[in-house]
DNA sequence: ATTGGTAATGGAAATCATTTTCAATAAGAA
DNA sequence: TTCTTATTGAAAATGATTTCCATTACCAAT
């Protein structure tokens, strides 16, 4: 070690402090569980992940946590309609930039993919100019999931 | 009163008793309630509209409910992120046909639009098509909402 | 009509995810 | 060092949904 921070993705520890706010161990850790996954985790699967390496670290931490990185635009809160929420880092370095989502309604795998998604935002740039006009209503963000059979389900179902 | 049954939009009596299932009164009840809103009711807010005239409907019966009609197709479940399942019937007269929905991030309207869905459809098949045989994902289902600020909450927030 | 078997139901209890409360701790500023 | 505020974890509370279970309703075959 050096006196230099650790080189976090996008400097981190500046994003809290600006902020008035600290980067303390719980925030690090849960950040980099999720930068160092490309699963959808709930906040349980990251506390449990998390819990390895401090085991202090409360659910109600990350709770805590995740609520403050969503405020901040760091994390997207996704429904697949298990009935938890899920988290995914909108800057990871493991996934495709801006992707949607297919969900298995049978095992509940979650794929990310990123084919057609420039035309999907494209039409969706068109159509929400026009919803916002037509509603008068200010769109901040869009969901585009599809829902189906996974290849392992097939046959299995 | 005639004899005849009363003439329930897409004859629900007779898609239930197809499957060996009856069409209790709360079953009708249930679907009464949801074929004349243009809401996107919770299970609690059906238990309550239905409590009026049945006050013996349980809760349980309506979640039991919803299930069986989601099952056989009559009714799409949502979240719209309020941390509780929505459920509208597919067939509403008094609902735009196939529509996509407005959601306002502050007082938790929903809007329904069918403004653009045929083109964001049309799209949506080509993109299920190249997916599902990428990744031979057999899809079923998809969702397309917007997350924003409603014109009532504009300025509000 | 009576009987038998299964579908359907309501209420209470259980479950599961998430939030709130609260007292203790840690960190930065003065 | 001292003060103030941010942060935290554990336990309790909450809220939605599900599970259990005993009762009731309905249909079919006598």
């Amino acid at each position: 070690m050096n006196g230099k921070e650790n080189p976090n993705p996008p400097g981190w520890h500046g994003r809290f402090r600006g902020r008035g706010l600290r980067f303390t161990e719980p925030r690090r850790a849960i950040l980099d569980v999720l930068s160092t996954t490309t699963d959808h985790l709930s906040a349980e699967d990251i506390y449990l992940a998390v819990h390895g390496d401090y085991p202090g670290i409360g659910l109600t931490t990350v709770y805590r946590t995740l609520e403050l990185l969503i405020e901040m635009g760091l994390v997207y809160r996704f429904q697949f309609g298990d009935g938890r929420n899920r988290y995914e880092l909108i800057q990871n370095r493991l996934k495709p930039g801006h992707h949607h989502h297919l969900v298995c309604i049978n095992c509940k795998k979650i794929i990310d993919y990123d084919d057609f998604v420039d035309e999907e935002v494209e039409l969706l740039k068109k159509v929400e100019k026009a919803l916002s006009q037509k509603y008068e209503f200010q769109i901040t963000n869009h969901v585009i999931q599809f829902y189906g059979i996974c290849k392992d389900c097939q046959g299995k179902v």
